[in-house]
RNA sequence: GCCGAAGUGGUGGAAUGGCAGACGCGUCGGACUCAAAAUCCGAUGUUGGCAACAACGUGCGGGUUCAAGUCCCGCCUUCGGCACCA
């Protein structure tokens, strides 16, 4: 078989024919399949590509072959940094090199087989997707979720931009890795916390790996307590949030974050030297620095005292850069008995230390939940219901109310780049923030644009673009010069695939909501609190405006596992250890490349790189070649009669069958092609008969072709059209298995005296476990393990083993 | 520090609490061949034994169970994620 002819062949008649084509009329039994879509990089497709997207794609064939219509589009993430750079370094404008690096990967992920719908392909660095970026952007505006506010933001000192949270690790860009500084500007930024309860409640509703709903429940970061007045002598009041409201007999002292606005005003006139300087200190401390745990915890007295209202004492008021300002309240209440970091605080300042909760002789700090002691009328209750009790108490004195309290911080989309999505907003002298008209999208990005990073947005030195008039009053005014975050692109595309050819709307209501949500969706864990999140957000918010009748995006989630380098280590151009697969495809084909990866790796795990496997792929593929087109397929075969050795491949062949729906459907890709190889191995065995039975060796091996399909679609197609079946093989039922045929009249079964194997019987699986004890009993080999001990008990197990247990 | 995942032959990797190592690779043996390759058949966890067989064996130490790679407790190692969140 001529492995490049036939794969070209076969995409070239798949493309003409559109095989794969989307049914838009047929949506009772869609199958939404989507991969995150990927970022059109100037090199061919990698070994990540190949792993994610085939045997994706091999699921995709699957459900299509169960009878699902198929929707299976693709598309490309393409504004972004990375052709920004290039650009700088080369001088290719980034449109160009872009459009360039989708024609590539296009034409590859062609060669790779793909069922990918083409007709629905987008481009989010086109016009006709980001005027509906900008769309959202409104829509959000509209709605309040999209504000302005002036506010410290993440600085990437390198890329010269703005980044979320989200895009920050470790305090250092997740992109190039250089350091991260807080700066403080005007920035847009989408309400995300507005949905911070329904994006935690939800996430038990949704079919997605544990982890990745634990990662997304700690990076909201729901927590439950109360909030506290504390007021000072001078009657200023500072609100706390705490967690631990039952240990509020234990408060020692209180802190403020240097930020905090009250600092300044509280602190008496001999401390405010030592404030001042604490708090320019604090602000120059990077964020690495000041966010480490290892830190040892410093702070200055302000010479100001608040009293507890629980107490009515008088507490000193600290600040330290331990607090932050942004969460809660930016004043936390200091318990240093029940709190490691209020303790070693303590210890250093010299500051009181009450134990409130009976820790059990268990030394202090004691941060579990436990009695309540030295807390008045409150001692003896357990922590949980103190915190009502005194909560209750407090509320009616009116000095405390329960509250809630999220992690999760507000999106902040705006960026100083110039290759992303221009932000339709118009500052007019006169009418201040002015949305641009829904009418006048899409706002275009200019060209003729100098992108030379120095700090400001490149499209503020583009004069045609930054000068406009005020749509309103039509006088003078001024565009918003940054662009968007590219995860906003990102966050809606899955919406824009059915409409992708739609010029009137961002998705047509009706539709979109009978093709959507995705049904599975397969990418990277690293997405987890990124694209993930932004998205199921994003639904969520289209919903509650009335666009959306579902509140998920992505039903149900795979992550598929990394490829590394042949040395362990994660692949990159700078370790060397990236693959070249070009020779690999030339040699073998795609097929084989797609078959090899299903096959020599767990998909959910991936792993190191070895090409010693490939070959033998490439062997089994012709032992499998050979087997098939030994039989003419045509001719009449005669009634047979089955004997223990038709009766035993039938029953492989309806195993196979079960085992392998079972592990294509839970992306086990690696033990299905393990049964299928079974499958062939039954057949070749089988052959050596003297009286086979022809009909069935030609029934299993279109079995065998219909099975492998998903994964080698070329080579099946040509061997399906070889033997004189109808075009397509990729129409074809997914096989499925007679249940008869896998009761077995005679069943192997382990015979165990105490757990330990002593002999096998060969049984009817319909005995009871009296009948099969005795037989059991009957076995020498049983009988001597047995010797003159009574037996207690007897496990039977069904197809599976007999335990005596003896005394 | 916290959260999560993983640790199984020479090797990639399988195992709803029920015969550990499926299926491959590699290695060894046989058939075919003048020979080699390819192909087909078979063996292959370790140790001891000619063998039947026996003992040991899923990172380490305990436990639950008739039965543990799998469940529980305590460690070690590796890889991810988060990191002063009151």
């Amino acid at each position: 078989m001529n492995i490049s002819e036939i794969e070209k062949k076969w995409q070239k008649k798949w493309q003409e024919d559109k095989l794969y084509s989307f049914d838009k009329n047929n949506l009772d039994k869609k199958y939404y399949l989507l991969e995150m879509f990927s970022y059109p990089s100037g090199s061919n497709l990698h070994l990540g590509h190949w792993f994610n997207y085939s045997l994706s794609d091999s699921f995709g064939r699957f459900k299509r072959m169960q009878g699902y219509n198929l929707f299976h589009p693709v598309g490309f993430d393409a504004f972004g940094l990375p052709a920004e750079n290039y650009a700088l370094k080369t001088g290719i404008h980034p449109k160009t090199s872009t459009e360039k690096n989708i024609a590539i990967m296009e034409r590859q992920l062609k060669n790779m087989g793909t069922t990918y719908d083409w007709d629905y392909e987008i481009a989010t660095c086109k016009e006709n997707y980001y005027k509906w970026t900008q769309w959202l952007f409104l829509k959000l505006y509209e709605k309040g979720l999209a504000y302005q506010k002036f506010a410290p933001v993440n600085w990437c000192t390198h890329c010269n931009t703005v980044l979320a949270n989200e895009q920050v690790v470790q305090g250092f860009c997740e992109r190039c890795k250089h350091e991260v500084v807080k700066k403080n500007m005007t920035q847009w930024f989408f309400k995300i916390t507005d949905y911070a309860e329904e994006l935690l409640a939800n996430l038990d509703k949704l079919d997605w790996p544990e982890k990745t709903k634990i990662a997304q429940k700690n990076w909201i970061g729901k927590s439950e307590g109360a909030e506290v007045d504390f007021y000072t002598e001078n009657n200023e009041k500072i609100t706390i949030f705490t967690s631990r409201i039952d240990t509020i007999f234990g408060v020692s002292y209180i802190v403020l974050a240097p930020e905090h606005e009250l600092t300044l005003k509280i602190t008496t006139k001999e401390r405010l030297p030592l404030v001042q300087e604490y708090i320019y200190q604090a602000s120059k401390k990077d964020e690495i620095t000041r966010q480490s745990t290892t830190e040892e915890k410093t702070g200055v007295f302000t010479g100001a005292y608040a009293i507890n209202p629980a107490t009515n004492k008088k507490v000193p008021i600290y600040i330290a850069d331990y607090v932050l300002s942004t969460y809660a309240t930016g004043a936390v209440m200091g318990v240093p008995a029940h709190d490691e970091r209020d303790y070693a605080f303590a210890k250093k300042y010299n500051l009181d230390i009450l134990q409130v909760i009976d820790s059990q002789g268990s030394a202090i700090p004691f941060c579990e939940y436990g009695k309540l002691v030295n807390s008045n009328e409150f001692d003896g209750l357990d922590s949980k219901c103190a915190k009502s009790k005194i909560i209750e108490k407090l509320q009616a004195q009116g000095f405390a109310r329960r509250k809630i309290n999220y992690k999760l911080r507000d999106w902040s989309v705006s960026r100083q780049r110039y290759w992303g999505c221009p932000i339709p907003i118009i500052y007019c002298e006169h009418c201040g923030v002015v949305p641009v008209p829904y009418e006048n999208l899409p706002i275009i990005l200019p060209e003729d644009v100098d992108f030379t990073p120095d700090g400001t947005s490149p499209l503020a030195k583009h004069n045609g673009y930054l000068t406009t008039t005020c749509p309103h009053c039509h006088k003078p005014a001024k565009r918003d010069v940054d662009t968007l975050d590219t995860f906003v692109c990102s966050s809606w595309y899955y919406l824009r695939y059915p409409n992708a050819k739609n010029f009137d709307v961002a998705f047509d209501k009706e539709f979109t909501n009978k093709v959507l949500p995705v049904d599975k969706y397969v990418g990277g864990m690293e997405h987890a609190t990124g694209h993930l999140l932004y998205s199921r957000f994003i639904t969520k918010f289209l919903r509650d405006i009335g666009y959306l009748n579902f509140d998920e995006p992505f039903k149900s989630l795979v992550h598929q596992g990394l490829i590394l380098g042949t040395d362990g280590q994660k692949m990159s151009k700078s370790r060397g250890n990236t693959i070249n697969l070009d020779n690999f495809i030339e040699l073998f084909g795609s097929d084989c490349l797609r078959l090899y990866l299903a096959f020599g790796f767990n998909y959910l795990e991936g792993g190191p790189w070895n090409e010693n496997g490939i070959k033998s792929i490439s062997k089994f593929l012709e032992r499998v070649e050979r087997l098939i087109l030994k039989y003419d397929y045509k001719s009449k075969r005669t009634v047979f009669e089955n004997t223990s050795a038709e009766n035993e491949l039938e029953y492989v062949l309806n195993n196979t069958i079960k085992e392998c729906t079972d592990n294509m459907e839970s992306f086990a890709f690696n033990s299905a092609v393990a049964r299928i190889m079974e499958l062939v191995n039954a057949i070749y065995k089988y052959e050596l008969q003297e009286n086979k039975n022809l009909y069935l060796i030609e029934e299993c091996n279109k079995v065998v072709l219909k099975l492998l399909s998903p994964f080698t679609p070329h080579f099946c197609e040509e061997l399906w059209q070889n033997i004189g079946e109808n075009y397509s093989i990729h129409n074809q039922q997914y096989p499925t298995y007679d249940k008869t045929k896998l009761v077995k009249s005679q069943i192997e079964i382990v015979a165990q005296v105490n757990s330990k194997i002593i002999t096998r019987l060969n049984i009817n699986p319909n005995l009871t476990a009296e009948q099969v004890k005795e037989i059991a009993l009957a076995q020498d080999k049983i009988k001597n393990a047995i010797a003159n001990k009574q037996i207690v008990k007897a496990i039977y197990i069904p197809n599976s083993l007999i335990n005596l247990i003896i005394k």
